[in-house]
RNA sequence: GCCCCCGUAGCUCAGUGGAUAGAGCGCAGGCCUCCGAAGCCUGAAGCAGCGGUUCGAGUCCGCUCGGGGGUACCA
């Protein structure tokens, strides 16, 4: 496993300040942060720390004497070939060619492992994603969390950590009753009876679908149940059907899930009902009137006003007893306590974040420290077909499938536009770009230039030149040191990733290497007949931007086509 | 009212408390006898406002204004 120079130069750092403080008798320096970033400005150096500026205070003496103290004990040795001080007090550092150079063959040469690392390794990780309630097919209201929970996986795993892809089937709630409702007054009417859904039914053409698909297996069979019976034996095929949906659309997207949990599985066998009594043994369960109520004093903080009683657990009067808030703290705690996840990582829709709240007070009240519970809430996306907003939810019966976006703009694109922004942003997802098969849809630019390697290997293949006995230290051109600061700054970002949780940074990435390799190739030939030797050394060069670019869109799970 | 997210170029958005804030689109102009022009090069243009913390703030804190979401019997 390669060893990320930031790392070797932020171990350089640390060392020097440490012989430093001990020369001139600094305290305090011991557990310093010594920051190490890459300079916006190339005239700064690969590297810099601003550690003197921060040590000032503590050291008591001005950041220029201390950054030159630290700077003098920084061996420069490779990969170190300059430190400077600069600024107010910024210690840069300039790499050296020649290891540089040599970090390419290092680079092809871990090949489908570069960026590996075993950072997270003993963890075990649940990342639970899309999640949607199985009352429908998927919906573009759906479809952020797939690509985003998907590449988190799949960097989190690069990171060592053991990784569980959880889809959490709702398949008890109040809406599921209503589906169920629905599907069997669709069902009355295709026996001719005048039947009109009541107005929280689901609208959309598919529960048509479902009770056509019941009629045609089961005919009469369920004719003279009543409405409500009907809409219980109901409800578990058109669950069934939203899940092979499910299925089948993320399935296109390229997500195979470890586990389809499904909610009722620990209605039936007590889980759920053990856990209420385990809240009520810790006192925060409080009764009226059939309904139990949640109550802490951390919730009564949030409420809206006087008027309001606390958080429902549940309601007895419903029929079966609504479960509501209990069914997930219940699901919450079984993961941690009996599955044995260490850190769940949930990958929700901004209107969950009340929600989140009620779980990060819950946990620690059945003992659960809340920090194993981490959420990343993404904004929504704002849909543009033909210059409108599409953004309509399922039971209005106005909506664009998922499933849809994915026949007309393909995986990748869907996966890649998905990706472009933090989740913390809106996400405008512009239909008629994202069909376009042109230089404006940022998804083809990346993949052309991997197009363009690939075509680069074929043209040599076909001058009989290849990268055997290659000289690396031949590529002394601005452009290809670039490069290489590049390709190498891969780890770097997954590192990031890990901790940050950032993963649209791999498309930003994506497109900066792809855009630094399009302007090298345009000023730099790579197979020339008239200079082997230079020829050889830059297909290495190419050979390892490719590593890089295939890495990084195989985690964000987009295809890196040899043509295109 | 309260809670969460956002406000950066004409538009859509990047930007782990560091030095001169970036990209794409759009606009203006240029580049294929030469490895893929789905490409490249040049140009104009920006941190919503006011305070605070800090050696240093687009970034952290407070308030104001503006936008999105939620507000607990949907989960």
């Amino acid at each position: 496993m390669l060893t990320p120079a930031r790392d070797l130069v932020a171990t350089a750092f640390a060392d020097a300040l440490a012989r430093a403080a001990k020369e001139r008798g600094w305290n305090g320096t011991e557990g310093a942060d010594v920051d190490v970033e890459v300079p916006k400005s190339p005239a700064h150096g690969d590297y810099a720390t601003s550690v003197a500026m921060r040590l000032a205070k503590t050291v008591r003496r001005p950041p220029r004497e201390i950054a030159d103290a630290i700077a003098a004990k920084v061996d420069t040795k490779p990969p170190i070939a300059k430190v400077e001080v600069a600024g107010g007090g910024f210690i840069n550092v300039r790499l050296d060619d020649a290891w540089l150079r040599e970090q390419v063959n290092a680079i092809i040469a871990s090949g489908e492992d570069y960026g590996r690392s075993e950072r997270l390794k003993g963890q075990k990780i649940q990342i639970e994603f899309v999640s949607a309630n199985p009352t429908g097919p998927l919906t573009v209201a759906n479809a952020r969390g797939g690509p985003l929970g998907d590449a988190l996986a799949n960097v989190i795993a690069f990171a060592g950590a053991a990784v569980q892809r959880e889809y959490y089937v709702e398949d008890s709630s109040t809406q599921v009753k209503r589906f169920g409702i629905s599907v069997a007054v669709r069902y009355r009417q295709l026996f001719g009876e005048e039947i009109e859904l009541p107005a929280d039914g689901y609208q959309g053409d598919y529960v048509k679908e479902i009770a056509a698909q019941i009629k045609e297996r089961h005919g009469a069979r369920y004719r003279d149940l009543g409405l409500e019976e009907q809409g219980k034996a109901f409800a578990p095929m058109a669950i069934d059907w939203s899940i092979a949906d499910a299925q089948r659309v993320t399935g296109k997207l390229g997500i195979r899930y470890d586990a389809w949990f499904k909610q009722s599985s620990f209605i039936e066998n007590g889980y759920l009902d053990e856990t209420i009594e385990v809240l009520r043994k810790r006192g925060v369960i409080a009764e009226r009137d059939g309904v139990v109520f949640f109550e802490t004093p951390e919730a009564a903080a949030l409420r809206r006003d006087e008027t309001e009683e606390g958080w429902v657990l549940l309601d007895k009067a419903d029929d079966p007893p609504a479960k509501y808030l209990a069914t997930d703290i219940a699901y919450h705690r079984l993961c941690f306590e009996k599955r044995g996840v260490g850190l769940k990582l949930n990958v929700w829709g901004a209107n969950t974040q009340y929600h989140l709240q009620q779980m990060k007070i819950a946990m620690p009240i059945l003992g659960i420290d809340p920090s194993r519970l981490e959420v990343v809430l993404y904004q929504y996306v704002h849909f543009i077909k033909e210059g409108v907003l599409t953004r309509i939810g399922r039971r209005t019966g106005q909506y664009l499938l998922l499933e849809d976006v994915l026949d007309a703009v393909g995986a990748d694109v869907t996966r890649f536009f998905m990706l472009q922004r933090g989740a913390d942003s809106p996400l405008e997802f512009d239909f008629e770009l994202a069909v376009q098969q042109s230089n404006d849809n940022p998804v083809y630019y990346v993949q052309y230039a991997h197009a363009r390697i690939a075509s680069i290997f074929r043209t040599a293949g076909e001058r009989g030149i290849n990268a055997d006995g290659a000289d690396v230290q031949l590529l002394a051109a601005p452009a290809e040191r670039e490069l290489i600061r590049l390709v190498q700054k891969l780890p770097e970002l997954l590192r990031e990733i890990v901790e940050h949780r950032g993963v649209h940074l791999l498309t930003v990435y994506a497109l900066e290497l792809a855009g630094a390799f399009h302007g090298f190739y345009r000023d730099h030939r790579v197979v020339d007949d008239a200079n082997v030797p230079l020829s050889k050394a830059r297909l290495r060069l190419v050979r390892a931007v490719q590593v890089a670019l295939r890495q990084t869109l195989r985690l964000i799970g987009v295809n890196a086509p040899d043509s295109m």
